[in-house]
DNA sequence: ACAAAAGTGTTGTACGTACACCCATGA
DNA sequence: TCATGGGTGTACGTACAACACTTTTGT
């Protein structure tokens, strides 16, 4: 995190992940949302920025992106995936390579108590970033939306048990357009996902049934890449972390 | 592409393509065939590899991927896009993070007279190839088979001019399975991406429209990344390259 | 005339969308 | 009892797969 070195061929090689969570704002509307970390150095000094670091020639890419992940988050994702290599020659002093991962985290994460200049961010209105990071946050944002519509990943925002409402909203916070209640109800119990429970939440109005997701099969289908060994089966990292 | 300096960290950063193309074997099949280079030194001296080279710190990424597709087959591709960085410590001596582009060259590509280690390989039937290329075209081809179903790159292996007939071709040989010309007909023609011309390919049968692509619009859409410059505005590199 | 590819028509099914409607609970 | 979210029913339109059929050429 704090080396300095050179290399001799000026490349250096970087990891960056951005974390999307969701947390409910004033108004109680689902709102995507991600962790920052201001610098505290040159460049971009004051600017908040991805949480990252540079990559130990001993770690593999995807565990430092975990293990930024914990460091800033103190959490373990529910779904982590490699999104781009940014590495344009302008967009960092000297010649950096960033491998960007982007993750999801259940819903409600908190940061860690001793977390300092770290703070959560409405996706949706974010500060100008250091470096292209702003640039970089908006592909997560795309392809986020774009996999919500073809595979399970939203089920990573949730808690074990949830109800269709609450997957709905999570739909809805992403695309940022409302969707049909009874329509979406038809789409994902017949989309095999899912598992009814005989528990219900209570509180408002008619008790709602708790759903559980249905482990068979990925959150999203990758092909022949190697599935992310912390899905779900995440890195012991604080006991807070929840893993279903 | 020589250049043998190790950097202070060990982390070294290269940029390989996999360059798919069309051939018609000796049945009169199309098939999808990639280029490959055969290594000339250790590590895994002899065995065919991807084409690509050490990151120049003073060229962009999607530049070293151009620069080292124009090096291997001379021409410039209609599409290019990158598709992953692979790191993992064990997959070359030394720490190596490989940004690897895939790119689609128009049918009929031919190699240079004086290429020399070069040839073509049928996609689905490859070699052991060095490093962990098998892999790496394994996720290209599931990510050739995934665009094509959403978006319009197969136009990007065929020339300016082309039937219905090629076109369905061309989505036979990447998803290996026949389709219905009448409903595939019907599909293409209301995407509204083709452009009718007066002119027929004659010769066997009943003439058959000729048709163009429609540039409005990309190939493929890609969210808020920058659309690869060498997309069908490729750069000058030989005469024979041809640009729509 | 015949074979074969080019091109059109028709039908059934699946699925998304819109929206009317009933159900169960808290207040 | 009423408001509200939970949950069901239904009708319509589009999209796609299957396949019968007509058209136009080369031989």
């Amino acid at each position: 995190m704090t080396r300095t070195e050179v290399p001799v061929d000026g490349i250096r090689v970087a990891v960056s992940t951005v974390i999307f969570s969701l947390r409910r704002d004033a108004a109680g509307r689902l709102a995507v949302v991600l962790p920052l970390v201001r610098r505290t150095r040159d460049p971009h000094e004051g600017l908040w920025a991805l949480p990252g670091g540079w990559l130990d020639s001993t770690e593999e890419l995807e565990t430092a992106a975990s293990r930024t992940l914990a460091e800033t988050t103190g959490l373990a994702p529910s779904y982590l995936e490699q999104l781009y290599a940014f590495g344009d020659i302008g967009r960092a002093p000297g010649r950096v390579v960033s491998i960007i991962y982007w993750a999801l985290l259940r819903e409600g994460a908190q940061l860690p108590a001793d977390a300092h200049n770290v703070a959560w961010f409405d996706a949706a209105h974010l500060p100008t970033l250091a470096f292209d990071h702003n640039h970089i946050v908006d592909y997560a944002l795309w392809r986020l939306r774009n996999k919500v519509g073809y595979s399970r990943i939203a089920h990573g925002l949730l808690p074990e048990l949830f109800t269709l409402s609450d997957l709905r909203e999570v739909y809805e916070a992403i695309l940022e357009r409302e969707l049909d209640p009874a329509n979406f109800r038809r789409q994902v119990e017949n989309s095999g996902t899912l598992i009814p429970t005989e528990q219900f939440r209570t509180g408002s109005h008619r008790p709602a049934r708790l759903y559980r997701y249905n482990h068979e099969g990925e959150l999203a289908e990758r092909g022949p890449l190697p599935s992310d060994t912390a899905s779900d089966t995440a890195l012991p990292v604080l006991p807070e972390e929840v893993t279903i």
